[in-house]
DNA sequence: GAACCATGGGTAGCATGTCACCCACCGGCG
DNA sequence: CGCCGGTGGGTGACATGCTACCCATGGTTC
């Protein structure tokens, strides 16, 4: 609150490289958690929206300038999210973003596959009934948010599913890992670009999985879950494909080719 | 710099909790890298080495004096500390150490079971040559490690060949996300307990695993893994009830049904 | 004696000052 | 024309000042 008008700022349009000032993560309206946490998630909005990409030098004081906070939790959120992997330092020069190649992408889900699968077996093992009605319920609300094409809430949803199914599994650790991971490679935002055209089927990829958990199979939800991952998997390798301008007809194969080194033995 | 004999603090004797000033974690003599990164390897000695313990309360300002450098890389470390979930922060009242329960250990080991037998597989199959000779001389180096009976450095090389064969899996995700789970659980210093009297024995545990994948016997390898990490989990799981004063004809019972609850399925 | 409230010490979180260092730019030298 | 060393701006890392806030303590009231 000391500067309430913010006197200098970016100058005049200085047309010089790398004091460039692209675009400006604003501040997120997300008050009630501390500002370090604010700005992670606003850097991660801008990195999915596009308005920091890949290449391009950004500093801790820049984004503490347009955020209007001190450099303080800026660098403390960024730090973090170097930590996770999303950007990276370069000592006395800046940070940039690191771009998720469709191989980073591959292999995040081939570690969910090893952890989620053996997850989706032992919660058809273990759950309690009173578990499954909040297995029952949270696909619910995943179909009810799917059917009214609400993006953001539908991905909450389906990372709500997945989450419970692996405390069910009675692994906190294993949820925490896969929170992180989830993190990491700015999944939502890939899953975002992906299912932008498709929200009302994602719900109903997950209608086979949910079965098998609510009747106890556990070899059954185990293969549910697998190729509901490897599904989702090779959607979302693609769409890296895509984001690197690889030609329309390679993506198919690449794609395949990709996922199939990756996930092989998981 | 600002305290040169602690004025006031613990005072006498005192018997009230929550102000006591128990041990100072002392800077450490490892230059060379930044001062976050050595306050938090200092901290985990000092964890480790039971300088400082769960339940009780510090504080940024009380490690800074004690180390003798300012808040800001203190506070720096202990986030990061509390992000991979070794300390918690309350907020206004100062952290404290997270109790690392048998249960903890236990899942640990089998988030690492779902990820490195699958990864003892895909390094049988996938090595070249050059690459299993990198294995091999790990191998020797865990050996020659174990034979002067130098702990730290037979964790180190321990550390090195599971980290080796994660690589040769080609999963660049699995391999810092295991890096990760290490710093969680304050993995090194549960070794360190435990195999004190034992360290010799270390090497030999790998053999078989290390046989197999330079046999690139894909199956035996796997197996061999989840074997030689079934062992460790239960010893560590063991270690960690002991220190929770657990009578030490309930252990090996204990033990088993931990171990045995959380690895079922994975 | 017990419940209540003012108060003060201590804390994390945030803001800001300072410094060594790296790199891009630029002018002079060969 | 090409190389090369001075130089200045910008950066991350660290030090320090400041503040809202929590909690324990002790006095006060009933």
């Amino acid at each position: 609150m000391t500067t309430s008008s913010r006197p200098v700022a970016g100058s005049p349009a200085d047309g010089r490289p790398g004091a460039a000032t692209p675009a400006l993560p604003s501040v997120t309206a997300t008050t009630g958690s501390s500002l370090a946490v604010q700005v992670m998630t606003a850097v991660r909005r801008a990195i999915t929206a596009g308005e920091m990409e890949p290449g391009r030098l950004y500093s801790v004081q820049q984004l503490a300038s347009a955020m209007d906070v001190s450099r303080s939790p800026v660098r403390e959120g960024l730090l973090r999210l170097g930590e996770a992997g999303l950007i990276r330092f370069h000592r006395n020069r800046g940070f940039e973003i690191v771009e998720v190649s469709p191989t980073d992408v591959a292999e995040v889900f081939a570690v969910r596959t090893a952890l989620e699968v053996a997850a989706a077996r032992r919660a058809a093992r273990l759950a309690e009934p009173e578990e499954l009605d909040r297995v029952r319920a949270q696909w619910e609300a995943l179909h009810e948010a799917s059917r009214t094409g609400d993006l953001e809430a539908t991905a909450e949803a389906d990372e709500g599913l997945h989450r419970l199914l692996l405390l069910l599994a009675g692994n906190a650790q294993a949820v925490q890992l896969v929170e992180r991971l989830r993190t990491t490679t700015s999944f939502l935002g890939v899953v975002a670009a992906t299912s932008r055209r498709r929200v009302g089927e994602l719900a109903r990829e997950h209608d086979a999985l949910v079965e098998f958990v609510l009747a106890q199979d556990e070899e059954s939800a185990a293969r549910a879950m697998r190729e509901h991952l490897a599904e989702t998997a090779q959607r979302l390798v693609a769409e890296a494909l895509r984001t690197q301008r690889t030609p329309e007809e390679r993506v198919a194969e690449l794609t395949a080719q990709i996922w199939g080194a990756a996930a092989a033995g998981y």
